[in-house]
RNA sequence: GGGCGUUUAGCUCAGCUGGUUUAGAGCAUCUGCCUUACAAGCAGAGGGUCGGCGGUUCGAAUCCGUCAACGCCCCCCA
């Protein structure tokens, strides 16, 4: 059989993923045998496979892969998420192009463009992750935007209603003004920005000339702004006109001010109480209010009140019932409302209101500032606080039924700091804003009443029903309403938040919101591990959770895996404008899939970020090609009918341990899911364990047979390495497994079965380990003394007992003559080295370098002598002696006795050298 | 402003219910090898005193305190 010396992924990889699908090896049917369920993660549907889906992709692949090997009924639910707010962008973007506006259609125009555009680009990143060995069920690839799905949404949204958990109301919430919706509070980010605090001068509407009592206690006039006065501040213009200063980072609002609000304990500002003030360039004459929410320290300790455009000024305009002015569209251009600047764009009005308020005087000053402003997630637009008609769910019922489980560890996290995280979002939670205003999304099933023109918006009539007709029969009920008709009722224009759908996803996968009880969602609910990102914790995972408990009565999941973020080995998160993000696909072809994987789950430790480098998806390929060789070695082997040489006994059996013992070693860290680790010490296993020493050891000699005990003892290693490492690499094991498979094993390494530790002989381990150390030692003299590898040495041991089981071995690997015991001192030159407390020499024909050995002899006895002084000095202190347990003195004995023996043996070394 | 996390060889990390021969791994580095599976390789070697300081203890990378740097998450100071 004649293999290239290279390992060729891009064929191989083909052609057994073609052969798994071919034999439905990845579907699932619920069965007799234990269920083991991922949902994944739904992707974007228009999206494209990134470094961050790899990641996940890879590990989930790997978790339900080793579920599958291991005999479970492994089921790995794959799909896409509508993404409502991103996908109508997207689709906006393209419409733009073609040189359509979106407000130049109807809603179903819309839509029809939307589900084109989706039926183009979806389930791209589908066919992209089977490249990367995704052992998804594909049969049952679901949207959440699919038939099931969408019903499942509207029903929930109703049973919610019904249960009086969703409400419709006037509040103010994050508004993106470029999409033109409200957003959830999740979905604004925070950024610092370089912005100016603007000090405005309001005048107090007086008489020109006013002087009041307060003046005689109070700074009057000052001509210096400053806020660190504690006393009472008067300002007067040269006019002696009175007015106060309002610091504001957002002049252009002021058209909306209402009021001016004070704290009334400040005592700058007492004189304020009770006065009047008039906004600048607008005229408008406002309260000063007082509460104790304004700071007195920031500032002038004046706040301007703008109830329309604040959350806290809201809060304000409620308690002390204040006009609310809103003077912004919806597109965050000043509205007629405002009464100037009408259609100016937000931030040009800001600029623009500071030129004409410095024009009037009425600008005292202008500080640099660094505040934080909210942006959309989507569109990274600067959020607008807004008022309005929106719908919400009541969260504390749902952090109430989501909080506990988490919290004692039904559902584990990994790691377990997010905990945290998830405790403090639902101990504050708060109502939940579901509606958007997009048409890309479920739309809302709330369906209004006629006839209510007059009626406030927020006060108008709805009837909420899964189907129109279902609203129609509802709303006839409703008395004065026996007769509307269809056409009469207009449902809500507004789609719900994109996460309404996904909070549902484990659930509604398995049909679990319209058929309760079915046999799916009873066999594959609940799953066994969730695998994400920590960025949706709050977005998703805390959300599933509450919907798991409000439909199925149980968690959605018992594990979930948080993944890090994949950033360049710089720590740059990667990004398309950064240009650091390498495409997959091209990794892929490069690396192949399972290097890729491999490089990727090499330092992907759960829950830290983790710096990915194209250097370790080399590392990938090039393990890849030593399994390759490998394999290459062992098939090129002629079997014959001949005895089991000594030393291929002691390997097999010494391998055999060793396997076990890693075998169980996986099997804890997996439990752990520590998986990178496994993967490490499965690389270790095959590449110095088995390749380095085992498949050394057992190697006949050139062109001569190999025994066919110790070869099938070698196979039945390949194998079980193999299945250890498939769910890490499935590719290049299921091409090598088919390559040494027998009749009697199963068809594909993905359902073979497994690997079960065995017994370990830990002395056997250790032994050999030392054993190892004489190797290496000779190998050193070797190397150091420039000997080639075919001249045969002779090894004696000089002082102390070797392990003579192992001669063999040596003499094997190092090329010795044997490993003699001296029975006198050596004469002639020699070369030394210690295992442990036992010495080897090798004598030496050449001469050698006697002030060379001499250097390093001594450097060793300094070394252990300096061992040697921090042992005395525990021994010789009696409270260790007395308090430190009895092993631990024992211990420290036999360390010293050791040191002591193997510093006299270098000391006799050395004099004989000398 | 609050909370959480990290800080161990050049890099990425493990060790942290205190004591297992003066700290381990992979990568990188250095030295020698084209040895008939693999130069995408083989053999060997060097390299940290565990962020700083203080404490508890017979004994600390491991526990406590404190400082510093970095990172993340929440916050209604305009």
């Amino acid at each position: 059989m004649e293999l290239a010396s290279k390992y060729n992924p891009a064929e191989v990889e083909e052609k057994w993923y073609k052969y798994w699908i071919d034999n439905k090896m990845f579907s699932s049917k619920p069965d007799g045998r234990e269920a083991y369920t991922v949902v994944i993660p739904p992707p974007n549907v228009t999206g494209v496979l990134h470094m961050g889906h790899v990641l996940n992709e890879t590990i989930q692949d790997i978790l339900v892969r080793r579920a599958r090997i291991e005999g479970k009924n492994a089921c790995w639910v794959p799909g896409t998420d509508h993404a409502s707010i991103a996908t109508e962008a997207k689709v906006i973007k393209r419409l733009a192009e073609q040189g359509i506006k979106k407000s130049d259609l109807t809603r179903d125009e819309f839509l029809k463009h939307a589900w084109a555009w989706t039926d183009e680009h979806g389930g791209i990143i589908l066919k992209q992750l089977r490249k990367l060995g995704c052992s998804c069920d594909w049969d049952r690839t679901s949207f959440t935007m699919d038939d099931v799905r969408s019903r499942a949404v509207i029903k929930v949204f109703c049973d919610l209603y019904e249960k009086g958990l969703i409400y419709r109301g006037l509040r103010m919430v994050n508004w993106d003004p470029e999409r033109q919706t409200a957003l959830s509070d999740e979905e604004v980010i925070y950024h610092d920005e370089h912005s100016h605090l603007f000090y405005l001068r309001y005048y107090v509407d007086e008489p020109a000339g006013s002087k009041d009592q307060e003046e005689a206690n109070a700074i009057v006039n000052p001509t210096v702004f400053d806020p660190t006065v504690k006393q009472q501040v008067i300002y007067r213009d040269a006019q002696g006109r009175r007015y106060t200063v309002v610091a504001t980072t957002r002049p252009e609002t002021i058209m909306g001010d209402v009021a001016v609000c004070i704290n009334p304990k400040d005592p700058k500002n007492t004189w304020l109480k009770g006065k009047k003030v008039i906004v600048p360039k607008v005229g408008r004459v406002i309260p000063i209010i007082e509460d104790r929410y304004v700071e007195i320290e920031f500032g002038t300790g004046c706040l301007k009140v703008t109830p329309a455009h604040d959350v806290n000024d809201y809060a304000l305009g409620q308690k002390y019932n204040l006009e609310t002015i809103d003077i912004f569209n919806p597109n965050a251009t000043i509205s007629e409302a405002a009464g100037m600047y009408v259609r100016m764009d937000r931030f040009d009005c800001r600029k623009q209101i500071v030129e004409d308020l410095k024009a009037e005087n009425l600008v005292e000053k202008v500080e640099d500032y660094d505040n934080k402003v909210g942006y959309s997630e989507r569109t990274n637009v600067p959020i607008e606080p807004r008022l309005s008609l929106q719908w919400f769910i009541r969260m504390q019922h749902f952090a109430d039924i989501a909080l506990p489980p988490v919290m004692n560890d039904d559902i584990q996290f990994y790691p377990t700091k997010y905990k945290n995280t998830y405790r403090s979002w639902l101990e504050n939670i708060k109502d939940w804003c579901i509606s958007r205003q997009l048409w890309w999304g479920h739309r809302i099933p709330a369906y209004f009443l006629p006839n209510q023109e007059g009626v406030k918006d927020e006060d108008k009539k709805f009837v909420v029903a899964e189907t129109a007709e279902l609203a129609l029969e509802k709303a006839r009920k409703i008395a004065g309403y026996e007769n509307v008709t269809a056409d009469d009722l207009k449902q809500d224009e507004g789609a719900l938040d994109t996460w309404f759908s996904s909070w549902l996803w484990p659930v509604s996968l398995f049909d679990g919101i319209e058929k309760p009880n079915n046999e799916e969602i009873n066999y594959y609910y609940p799953t066994a591990d969730l695998v994400t990102g920590p960025d949706i914790i709050f977005f998703w995972v805390a959300r599933m959770i509450m919907a798991g408990y409000e439909y199925q009565g149980k968690m959605p999941f018992k594990h979930v895996y948080f993944t890090g973020i994949v950033r360049d080995k710089l720590g740059r998160k990667m990004s398309k404008s950064l240009g650091n993000s390498p495409d997959p696909l091209d990794l892929i072809e490069r690396f192949g899939a399972d290097g890729v994987r491999m490089g990727m789950m090499l330092s992907a430790p759960a829950g830290n970020d983790i710096l990915f480098d194209e250097s370790l998806c080399e590392q990938g390929r090039n393990f890849n090609n030593k399994i390759w060789n490998s394999l290459r070695l062992v098939k090129g082997w002629e079997v014959a009918d001949i005895a089991q040489p000594e030393s291929s006994k002691i390997a097999v059996e010494w391998f055999n341990s060793k396997l076990n013992a890693s075998i169980a070693e996986v099997d804890d860290l997996f439990g752990k899911y520590r998986l990178s680790e496994a993967l490490m010490a499965i690389y270790r296993l095959f590449w110095d364990e088995f390749s380095a020493w085992y498949l050394e050891m057992i190697k006949p000699a050139y062109q001569q047979p190999i025994d066919k005990q110790t070869y099938d003892a070698t196979i039945g290693f390949f194998k079980t390495l193999l299945k250890l490492l498939h769910p890490f690499m499935p590719f290049i094991t299921e091409e090598l497994y088919q390559a040494i498979k027998s009749d009697a094993d199963a068809d594909s390494i993905m359902t073979s079965g497994r690997p079960v530790a065995g017994k370990i002989d830990a002395d056997l381990l250790e032994q050999f380990e030392a054993q190892k150390n004489v190797i290496a030692g000779v190998r050193t003299i070797r190397l150091e003394k420039n000997i080639a590898r075919k001249d045969v040495l002779d090894l004696y041991v000089t002082k102390g007992e070797n392990n003579d089981k192992f001669e063999s071995i040596v003499v094997k690997m190092c090329n010795v003559s044997g490993v003699k015991k001296a029975t006198s001192p050596l004469t002639g030159m020699q070369s030394s080295f210690l295992v442990g407390t036992t010495e080897y020499s090798v004598p030496l024909m050449n001469n050698i370098n006697v002030d060379e050995e001499v250097k390093k002899i001594e450097a060793d006895i300094q070394h252990y002598a300096g061992f040697l002084v921090g042992v005395m000095k525990k021994l010789s202190n009696e409270k260790f002696v007395a308090n430190a347990k009895p092993e631990v003195v024992e211990l420290e004995r036999k360390k010293k006795s050791d040191a002591e023996s193997k510093i006299q043996a270098l000391k006799e070394k050395l004099a004989q050298l000398k």
